[in-house]
DNA sequence: TTGTAAGCGTTATCAA
DNA sequence: TTGATAACGCTTACAA
């Protein structure tokens, strides 16, 4: 029953090397954690432990440290939908950072679904991560508050997606002015009529870029020649209203997609019917997705600094936590990084 | 200094609930690890118990637990480039397998180089995560070896590569059938001279594709007009290429890379002198990245099932780590996943 | 059916 | 400069 046979040696203890160096745990454990700051070893012995920890090759056994300190430099990654690749970039920049900061970041995903967000929450509680960072998400997620609030809400930082806590802090794209970007760029830039697409169901990004278009119309006194329309999800979504709109609309015509993938559907549109991008109609995306390089012609889109927010989450939280242990004074809660324009060549 | 003003009560413990409820312990701990089986408890504490503890919202601490138990049923994923979006969808897979059977995914990225898998690796040791999942990497990981060996070498299983430890586990795409596959696609279905493109750089699924191509030139005994020839990576490196590629050679013309990036370059090199897809060159790329659907005209591929490529690695350390906790007979420790040919429009 | 007590590997408190 | 010793929250013999 017991695997006694396994080979390999049962892990080396602070105990052992207490017991190789002739000194206590105490002692051993005073040099290998570095709280020498604190009380002053000799250095003869200090010497002597770290040789038999390496020798033994010795790794402290972080369960224990966490149960003794009541801190797990575990951070949990709640990723709305990782399926999505939009929030791989976010991931990486979260995790890169906070390993730079000495945390280790737990993943879950929660598969679009609020309730499995607010259990994903949950049970990383019971790994007491120190904190938690919720990547993306709708735009109502006050189902989640309480689970945010379940310790002290500024253990949780929510990325790429409002805070549903009223005191708590989030990192997003200022998708307000790449919406406004956006439209300023095409009007100045093509002089045409512009639409702008958004898709039916809501998020806070989409409203936020939406409400940047409209204000970048306003700022040219466009409205006249300017309108917004839904359009279908995926790329099926945005071929399907361009085709739509070209029956309507005589070209030239400026669109502004609310992002990359609709955006494309709208190019395979108009090349099917025999028009050409951006001579006939101009396409804007919105997000960089890797995806907008590479289509033919190059997408011209509004780029979300998607690892910056990941790293930039990454680093608010930290700091919260920082504030938590009373090693550092408040800061700002919030935090907004700037997007985009990339030029292309459908725009 | 202390941080006693924060609101949040302490958490609950077993003690706690002891003494709410006027028993031990034991008691308390049988009922809620779902001892139950070992131990008769009588129906009324046990519901009292039940009753206490989700009233006050008890949540185990994994700390304590896994400290006694040495079983962390922490897993951790260790990503050869995370920001390759091909590997998104690998930890999509194995992290949600992974949830279902009860595991946490603890997530480190090695971002390109081994040095820094191995130092993952060991890191992760440190969190004493019951097993650890390593996907994607080069040819040759042999360096990583001896950390794998660190423990059981069962408890260490390669996803997407191959696992460098003699008696390792792996789980890796059929690359070979894949690369066989689509030559005797491309020959049977367009008769025509075939170039197959491979990078300089090796790495274990590349030199698996090639063999696999050969191996399908030489079942049609068409070895006179295939050939195969080193391209540079990326699209450039595609689009270049191909470029050169058609100086040499007339069309028509089949052509199949080693992977979807620089076939999607060929693509555009092709259209860019005047030729068209699939009329006078078959593109046919490998991966069947999110990007080939999205391309004009959309790419014809071999699929990798990355998903699946991750939801078989979890189950496949998750049963390794069931052998060595005794619970299961040993079984296969290797496993290959079937590729798909994806025909599109390009070939 | 329930309880007592020992310990998992650390760190923290106090005393030497 | 060092060492006993008591926790941290949980499981698990062994007793009752």
């Amino acid at each position: 029953m017991k695997d006694t046979w396994s080979g390999s040696s049962a892990r080396v203890t602070l105990n052992d090397i207490a017991r190789l160096a002739g000194v206590s745990v105490t002692t051993v454990s005073r040099v290998l954690s570095g709280r020498s700051g604190t009380v002053k070893i000799s250095e003869k012995t200090t010497k002597k432990i770290m040789e038999i920890a390496r020798e033994q090759n010795y790794r402290p056994n972080l369960f224990a440290k966490a149960l003794r300190t009541n801190k797990s430099h575990l951070v949990g990654l709640v990723v709305w939908d990782f399926a999505d690749p939009y929030f791989g970039a976010v991931v990486v920049g979260a995790q890169t950072t906070l390993a730079r900061y000495g945390y280790t970041a737990v993943l879950s995903d929660a598969g679009r679904s609020e309730t499995e967000l607010c259990a994903a929450v949950s049970r990383l509680g019971d790994f007491q991560t120190d904190g938690t960072l919720v990547i993306g998400g709708p735009a109502d997620l006050s189902l989640s508050a309480p689970a945010v609030a379940r310790d002290d809400p500024r253990r949780t930082v929510f990325v790429a997606t409002r805070n549903p806590h009223p005191r708590g802090a989030s990192v997003i794209a200022d998708n307000y002015e790449g919406g406004r970007m956006g439209v300023d760029y095409l009007i100045t830039r093509w002089h045409r009529p512009l639409v702008c697409l958004r898709p039916e169901e809501s998020n806070y990004d989409v409203e936020e870029r939406v409400r940047g278009m409209v204000a970048g119309a306003a700022e040219h006194e466009y409205e006249r020649s300017f309108t917004t329309r839904i359009t279908g999800l995926g790329e099926s979504g945005g071929y399907k209203t361009c085709f739509e709109l070209l029956q309507d609309t005589e070209p030239p015509l400026s669109l502004f997609f609310f992002n990359d993938v609709t955006a494309v559907g709208a190019l395979h549109a108009v090349r099917d019917a025999g028009l050409t991008v951006p001579g006939d109609v101009a396409i804007l995306g919105f997000d960089d997705l890797t995806l907008a390089a590479h289509v033919n012609p190059p997408l011209s889109t509004i780029r979300q600094p998607r690892q910056t927010l990941g790293s930039h989450g990454a680093e608010l939280l930290v700091g919260q936590l920082k504030d938590i242990s009373g090693e550092r004074a408040s800061q700002t809660t919030n935090e907004t990084v700037p997007t985009e324009l990339v030029i292309r060549e459908t725009a």
